[in-house]
DNA sequence: ATGGCGTACACCGTACGA
């Protein structure tokens, strides 16, 4: 069971290239984020010939989330419950398996926070104290999950280029990593960190001054499982190929790998 | 200190991302 997540930054503008990337990487599911595109223009038949079903809550311009699937999912939550909240971050949806045993897959858009002390980066914290609340319920539903996205939080200094240079900044300030550490605190696991790892694995490059070619990166792109189901993960990669495709997204994919049917 | 690049909407400059 392969699992991947990736933000496409417009899948208007990307479908060309989540396309060819799932045709050379037949996961099982792909979380995909910043769809920036409203529910009716989801091109949900592209994936349809490629044998992949697909739920989604999208959103004018913004935001917009999706999971893209091999089998159909069911029990689909769009958006926390009871969110109050109109920017479309969040979709979950239930996954067979062959094993009998259902897999609880979440695609997420954490805000991105755009400044340390500004109203979005209020909302940031909020919103990540929102989600553990909510994380907690879906964990004691169901005991194997994965949630996968954008978490706009690079864990550790080793997540990020230079760390002198970001020290305190958005992305990495003490309190948005405690906000991560707290998801962790439920009972999940950064995937990623089970593994060696080589050093400098960064998620996302900035489109400017040459960073990808320079590597200035961060890992911002995270897959988290369930300590029902990190046991089960086999390796967690990056792949930083589409990076460097034609007018790419500036952010790579993540791929896990889990022993189950 | 700023903007640098890309996307969307459409006010063809401005908001936003990370």
């Amino acid at each position: 069971m392969k699992l991947a997540t990736w933000n496409v930054n417009s899948l208007n503008v990307r479908l060309q290239h989540v396309l060819d990337w799932l045709d050379a990487n037949p996961v099982d599911a792909l979380c995909l984020q910043e769809l920036k595109l409203p529910d009716e223009k989801f091109p949900a038949e592209a994936f349809a010939q490629r044998g992949y079903q697909a739920c989604w809550v999208g959103q004018k311009t913004y935001n917009g989330v999706a999971i893209v699937s091999r089998a159909a999912g069911v029990e689909i939550q769009r958006n926390m419950p009871d969110h109050g909240d109109p920017q479309s971050r969040i979709i979950a949806a239930t996954l067979p398996c062959a094993d009998g045993r259902p897999l609880r897959v979440i695609s997420a858009y954490c805000p991105n926070g755009q400044s340390v002390g500004s109203d979005k980066y209020a909302y940031k914290l909020d919103w990540y104290a929102r989600l553990r609340d909510w994380l907690g319920d879906e964990l004691r539903r169901y005991p194997r999950l994965a949630i996968l996205g954008d978490y706009n939080v690079a864990p550790a200094d080793e997540d990020v280029h230079d760390p002198a240079a970001w020290e305190g900044d958005v992305l990495v300030s003490a309190p948005e990593r405690a906000a991560f550490e707290a998801l962790l605190g439920l009972g999940l696991s950064d995937t990623f960190r089970q593994f060696e790892q080589p050093p400098k694995a960064f998620t996302w490059w900035d489109y400017r001054r040459f960073a990808f070619r320079r590597n200035a990166g961060l890992r911002i792109d995270h897959i988290l499982a369930s300590h029902s189901l990190a046991p089960q993960c086999r390796s967690c990669v990056v792949d930083k190929a589409p990076r460097g495709w034609d007018k790419p997204s500036d952010h790579a994919p993540v791929i896990a790998e889990f022993a189950i049917p």
